[in-house]
DNA sequence: CCGACTATGTGAATATTGTTACAATGTAAC
DNA sequence: GTTACATTGTAACAATATTCACATAGTCGG
């Protein structure tokens, strides 16, 4: 059976034409003359990949083999990084430990980042003990929840604050990135309170979509979407005769698609 | 302040070339002569837009009220909708309820879905007691974990089953969608599960690019990696003027993007 | 140090996606 | 029913994104 590299590995609905860059925030916004949203949420998958690699001991990977592990063209992989700088050499391809701290560098992952979480319902709390975020540098330095019940909690060394304190722990703390899980309803308040409190980055687990300045950057995370999303290509036909006809005893045969998603 | 909608929207990382379909599980392969995945993955954010105005009552919107509302064009829409047909009257716009069932129908949100689940670790089990799932029609029907321990374990009224028992359980209970939430390093095996148990569509949630066949659907869900394609636009510069220079009282004046992302 | 490979970086070609602009059609107030 | 206005659906166009294909430059085994 075929195989090809997984849809959908990049979360975007499109990106926003953020021409005028706000008085603070996002870096002068680069979109101007600069380099393409598509292209910069391809690379901390590049990031990704090559972390891997080199913890493999790997010392040495060239578009092509990168390409495949990501279902991406060998082409493209040189497109993106060739908007960056040279990076690689002739007839061996890139060193894996340089050009991992290159694709760190770009992204400014070469140091951690301290994140406000808002919202600690069961999401939030779901997140906060997720290792993933401080294994890749995101450190979760502070909480807020708009329920007064529950501010003033304290969960591990950290306080549950109200949503008022915002602007004074933000800006104490150099926070710029939060994520925010909360329900629909309360989305935009929350929103407007981090921009209001200087975040320039805001991960939404909220299924709503909520509106921001142009020089703050926002990604949303929806399950739902993604299931329903997928629903479409689903073919029902296929319901009675589908025992038995997919079993693959072997993984090998893959296949790349053109784009990550 | 100028305010947009905001960026990714749909979590995109491309979509695949999908040429030729399998034996089963996807739909005749569409995009073949047929739809944009793009255009697939906006659907889903159109029918939540249009089933919350239907819920607060209102029986008509145009494409310049939606498209205002979700960060997207008003020709985008329309194009969008013009792939699958004319739902809407000149002068007036689009009756919220037929346009919501027409949406639905295409995308096969006509019914319920039931999803396995793999992977009953922190994150499964807060995957579980999601409501957003059922609530939109996906029920968590069957669970599967890898580790013999938490076999036979039962959570509500389901029980954890091995890896073996996938395509038994799967096909008796025609399960076609399935979120995976395990480690990275098993992600890979317990996708292979999947497809040989004829899923063919995962939701994963594992950080890794797993492959799949051309006839299985996948999508990633990654909050490392959002955050990670954030953390380039950030300004440090901004870090000691932040204070004080956002504050927003009015959260009126919006601004859409181009794309939703 | 040669010859056969290998793989980069990129201009040019292509493919995909989004926008503009407008004819067609309907609304709605009177 | 007539007039002024609103909004669709889409053809033509523009912008973006991806791939092709190749000159260039390095590798590597003898």
């Amino acid at each position: 059976m075929q195989h090809r590299v997984s849809d959908s590995l990049i979360d975007d609905f499109g990106d926003s034409g953020s021409e005028h860059s706000g008085p603070a925030g996002l870096r002068a916004d680069l979109n101007q003359n600069g380099i393409p949203d598509i292209v910069i949420r391809r690379l901390p998958i590049y990031a990704r990949s090559l972390k891997y690699l080199a913890g493999e001991g790997v010392e040495t990977v060239s578009s092509g083999e990168l390409g495949m592990r990501l279902g991406v063209s060998a082409a493209q992989i040189r497109r993106d990084l060739s908007y960056f700088g040279e990076f690689g050499k002739q007839g061996k391809g890139y060193n894996v430990a340089y050009l991992l701290e290159q694709v760190n560098g770009i992204l400014q992952l070469d140091h951690d980042w301290p994140v406000a979480l808002v919202g600690l319902g069961h999401l939030g709390r779901a997140l906060l003990h997720y290792e993933g975020l401080s294994e890749h540098g995101f450190n979760i330095s502070a909480l807020f929840d708009h329920n007064p019940e529950k501010v003033g909690q304290q969960i591990g060394d950290l306080t549950i604050y109200g949503m008022s304190d915002m602007p004074d722990v933000l800006s104490s703390l150099n926070i710029q990135m939060a994520i925010m899980a909360v329900p629909a309803r309360g989305a935009q308040e929350a929103t407007d309170a981090l921009v209001a409190s200087g975040v320039s980055a805001i991960l939404n687990y909220a299924p709503i979509i909520v509106q921001v300045p142009h020089n703050v950057k926002i990604r949303h995370i929806d399950p739902v979407v993604a299931l329903q999303s997928m629903t479409y290509y689903i073919d029902d036909s296929a319901k009675g005769s589908r025992a038995g006809l997919v079993r693959n005893g072997n993984g090998s045969e893959r296949v790349r698609s053109g784009k990550l998603d």
